[in-house]
DNA sequence: AATCGCGGTTGACATGGATCAAGCCAACAC
DNA sequence: GTGTTGGCTTGATCCATGTCAACCGCGATT
């Protein structure tokens, strides 16, 4: 790829170029029920991709806002810090998955995103974006969506960290990432974790021990296989059981 | 009041009328920073109010959504059930604050929320408000504000639970409502708590006897003092210094 | 005034997960 | 190869909070 030249201009473009239009994720992400023309219009507004490396932050808290991420590849975390020190991973994101929502109510980013992977996002102006949305309904109405989405997102993990214990929490955990790889084409049973036991630690409100013995109990149980950050779930029902119980 | 005619019907119906335009909590809710004709365009949307008794359901998990709800008086909170009857509460709402967000997602609710107390509401007919606000510019801004706002406050409280332990839970608690009380003109170091131990519980991830031992050694060290629903708040530097310790 | 009942407090004890510590494994540098 | 490093696993022990149980106190009801 690095040495072949462009043959037609335009073609070489439309592949560069940033564009919901082509992008598969379009279903999953802002663009989802738009028609042709529209989609057309929002092109014009996502127009600056940029990659980040494993470990880079996409933005740090405190930072002003003006825009916010679809993450086009890769994978991410997030997490707010307190001022001794502790934080808390408030979530992890992956392709088709909006970054930055928190951003809009203080037009400053109130937590951190880091790339857990190398990475590509398209950053979206968010005043162009509110332009577009009074304009267009179906993108209005689908950008309410997925901030709602986000709240209720955060009632689960409010759920989570309030009342269930470490295995059901561990269990929940899986079955989410299993799930939200399903949905964009991937193997629900097997997948590389791409965070840390510390990171899932710090978003389950566990210490990284406890959920490495988790997994170990897991896997002697037969749910799941666990080699480092490999995971095969063996048994979806059973991961799904340890969570009813009690 | 209650045995008072109505001298002249303008004035009797602009009193008894919802109406941002003359509520005491326009800079608090919706309104904030709309021009007098947009109040009065927003004026016709929030057509309905409602009184909802203490104990009573506002709107329940599964039901079909079509309206936000913003708090006139009174205070609610919301909360998410497992199948197997364990609920967190997600978060407990005063006056001008919003209700339903969640609902927007999936165009069903996806909590409970119940009036703590005697309560008013004013429905705000959701599709009505994105027509609104796709042409007042500074209303959809705001509302998109008022959402992220939903979303930080979320994360904030992902942090207590995810890595506070009871004390700093609890002090954080009461320093927020302490802040909300304030803001709303009520005093900041005395108010009637309008949840059981249980349901601040429940939000904070904790036992109801966990609640109580706590606010007793609170007493005891001097940072407040408490006779059942009854608070006083004595040193709230203690309060703050508690939450940072470690 | 007596009774009832719910919510709150307090105590004694149990336990899940944290903490501390040692060792292991895999990737990478030299 | 050997050493180094970061992340992971496992064991022993500790402790914060949960659990269970008794009792209290206040408001509502009669």
């Amino acid at each position: 790829m690095t040495h072949s030249r462009p043959l037609k201009s335009e073609i070489s473009l439309s592949v560069i170029k940033t564009a919901c239009s082509n992008c598969n994720l379009r279903e999953l992400c802002l663009p989802f029920g738009l028609s042709i023309d529209e989609l057309e219009r929002l092109d014009d507004l996502v127009s600056s991709r940029r990659r980040i490396k494993r470990g880079d932050y996409l933005y740090r808290a405190g930072e002003s806002f003006d825009a916010i991420y679809a993450i086009r590849s890769g994978f991410f975390k997030t997490d707010v810090l307190l001022e001794d020190g502790r934080d808390q991973v408030t979530g992890f994101q992956m392709a088709g998955e909006l970054l930055g929502l928190d951003g809009i109510s203080t037009e400053h980013h109130t937590c951190n995103a880091i790339a857990l992977e190398d990475s590509e996002i398209c950053a979206i102006p968010f005043s162009r974006l509110e332009s577009l949305s009074r304009e267009i309904h179906t993108l209005q109405h689908h950008f309410h969506k997925v901030m709602s989405r986000e709240i209720v997102r955060d009632h689960g993990v409010m759920m989570l960290l309030g009342t269930m214990r470490a295995e059901e929490r561990l269990a929940a955990f899986l079955l989410n990432l299993s799930q939200r790889f399903t949905s964009r084409g991937f193997s629900h049973a097997e997948f590389y974790l791409r965070m840390t036991r510390e990171e899932i630690g710090s978003y389950l409100g566990l210490k990284l021990e406890t959920v490495s013995r988790t997994f170990s109990r897991f896997q002697e149980e037969g749910h799941i296989a666990v080699q480092q950050k490999h995971i095969r779930i063996l048994n979806v029902n059973g991961l799904k059981a340890l969570m009813n119980q009690r």
